[in-house]
DNA sequence: TGAAAGTTTCAAATAGTATTGAAAGAAAAA
DNA sequence: TTTTTCTTTCAATACTATTTGAAACTTTCA
């Protein structure tokens, strides 16, 4: 395949597979777009190679800054800024994991632990509680297995003990 | 809290963690309402208590069921059907994971195995051959992470073993 | 300081998704 | 067979999220 097609199904795909987990496809195509950029982009280059605004193509690499999976880049006697993906996988995998999990998992973690306390007796109440008090185990558990492996002091021993169990 | 105010909180709360993950907000309310409804409930009795149309809860109920996440009932001498949740938090967790390797992890696999393959030696097609053979790293170690762990014949032992480590 | 080059903001337009509700379809009962 | 009850479909509509683009802002350089 030509590169220049490989490239666009790979940004498109990309798009695609985020949106499908909530994430923006502008902000996914643009993190695919840096991510097979060995050189930083500017903003322009982003604009001209994704055809977004520049409105849209400022947003979201402030977004991806934000999520730690873009740097912002100068150069020496250049006025533009330049953006640069994180090309550490692995590091990006964490990053969004821990993210996700502050962001998302973790308040719904702090609900079920205040609900599963609803008071009554009646079957209604008692099925209530039973499932969000199942429902917090599940999810604290989820929790806690996200926060042990994207820890940064166990992520050498997680890469090893993946490429053996490979 | 009163049992109506802590339902209504979960079936939004839930409603909106769906949503978050690209799942729709309705399909994760109605979800939400069968996980904590100790008894099945008819498309009316879904409809009234979230406010939305016959169209709207069939469709989701419908979708529900194609994930295996509700199961459709028939009382004897009853015309109606009844909708009941899966109420094991594991087998949600199992279905939701293994529905969604197949239908969205797995194609990228796919492609990104065969994106990796793009010919050529200028520095561009290096790094995105670079990048596009990470990824399929990263992804087919997760895909088969996902496997194993929601393999029925495996599910006792995690269940064994996260109560451990807890 | 003023002009040039770039970045950021945000109201309005657009595109994309979800929802409604009425009509058609199906199955059971009369 | 006709009526009744319930389910499914789908075109129209409402809603939400994204994107645009022009104006405001900031920084650098002459």
């Amino acid at each position: 395949m030509e590169l220049h097609d490989a490239k666009d199904k790979f940004i498109q795909a990309w798009g695609a597979f985020g949106s499908q987990w909530g994430i923006n496809r502008s902000m996914a195509q643009v993190h695919a777009l840096l991510l097979i950029s060995p050189e930083p982009l500017s903003t322009e280059d982003v604009m001209d190679q994704l055809n977004i605004s520049r409105g849209n193509a400022n947003m979201n690499l402030r977004a991806l800054i934000d999520w730690h999976l873009v740097d912002r880049i100068l150069k020496t006697g250049e006025r533009r800024e330049f953006f640069q993906a994180e090309k550490d996988v692995w590091k990006i995998a964490t990053h969004i994991t821990r993210e996700r999990k502050k962001r998302e998992l973790e308040p719904m973690v702090k609900l079920l632990a205040e609900l599963k306390r609803t008071e009554g007796q009646n079957a209604e109440t008692k099925a209530f509680r039973q499932m969000t008090h199942d429902l917090h185990d599940l999810t604290s558990r989820i929790d806690a297995v996200l926060e042990r492996s994207t820890r940064s002091d166990v992520q050498w021993f997680l890469k090893a003990a993946s490429t053996l169990l490979r």
